[in-house]
DNA sequence: AGCTAGTTGCAAATGGTTCTCATGTGCATT
DNA sequence: AATGCACATGAGAACCATTTGCAACTAGCT
């Protein structure tokens, strides 16, 4: 908890650097996402940030994210016929995968399939700039 | 052509085979798919079926795409940022990589990746029905 | 404390896609 | 070839997540 307080003051930090200022609104949000373990759509991230600060908008939650996903804290996902969902771009890299039977999503991380990516692109004559790698799964039934 | 002409006559077979009445309209989108070298959207589509039946609408374009989706004629991509793509789920798997820069979609397939995913998805106790590999490059500066 | 440019809440706009409904038509049957 | 009807169509309205315009507010510098 200390750890996250941490974090967030980081985060702050991190916005007022890049002329960003830290308001009421983005302080709660940015708590929110710091604690958050799941992928939030924004409606959630509100639902969250109103218990923390009432006055928090759905619109000022979608521009204070779009505004930390261009600082590069935040990063959006764009799963299969949903809404977009969020989280902190602190941990490394990884890619998911969704349970089409319960929506949840798992992260997981493959160096070899990030390497034969990359390998692919040159190939092709390309560098690779990022990706989207999505498993869309089912639970195995044994 | 007469190999292009014989594939639409056996995509109408499959959509009457579906219970899918073969109309004017719903020809003349097959007709533009089955032709189709690219990943062209559903207005563009539109576009190149207004040539051959000028009453095509976009509505019914929608709607045709939809329904020969559910057949699993067609396959629908929805790259980041950007109105739905379509091409005719006939060729063999495989994924994309899209040039930021020009959005031009160049087709790949890697069967080191399609099983790398596969055994991901098992390591986790999922079995993997279908996924969402893009890459997102730029064209190599040398 | 005062200034000012950035930020907010609200409501309205956006835009791709889907839906509604009155009219039209493919096609199995005669 | 004509009939009947379930399915399709065109036009436009509805949908809905996200974005935007605007007047009021405020973070953060002096
Ligand atoms: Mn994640
Ligand atoms: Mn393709
Ligand atoms: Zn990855
Ligand atoms: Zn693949």
């Amino acid at each position: 908890m200390s750890q996250s307080k941490n974090r967030i003051v980081e985060l702050e930090g991190i916005l007022r650097d890049g002329g960003v200022r830290v308001t009421r609104q983005r302080a709660a949000i940015l708590k929110i996402l710091a604690e958050a373990e799941d992928h939030p759509d924004a409606s959630e991230l509100h639902r969250r940030a109103k218990e923390i600060d009432a006055t928090v908008s759905l619109s000022t939650v979608y521009r204070t994210l779009s505004a930390l996903e261009q600082q590069g804290v935040v990063q959006r996902h764009a799963f299969e016929n949903a809404t977009a969902r969020f989280e902190t771009a602190d941990a490394p890299h990884h890619d998911h995968l969704i349970d089409i039977e319960t929506g949840a999503v798992i992260e997981f991380r493959s160096d070899k399939i990030e390497q034969l990516q990359a390998e692919i692109a040159a190939e092709l004559g390309y560098d690779l700039v990022r990706h989207r790698l999505e498993l869309y799964c089912r639970k195995r039934k044994d």
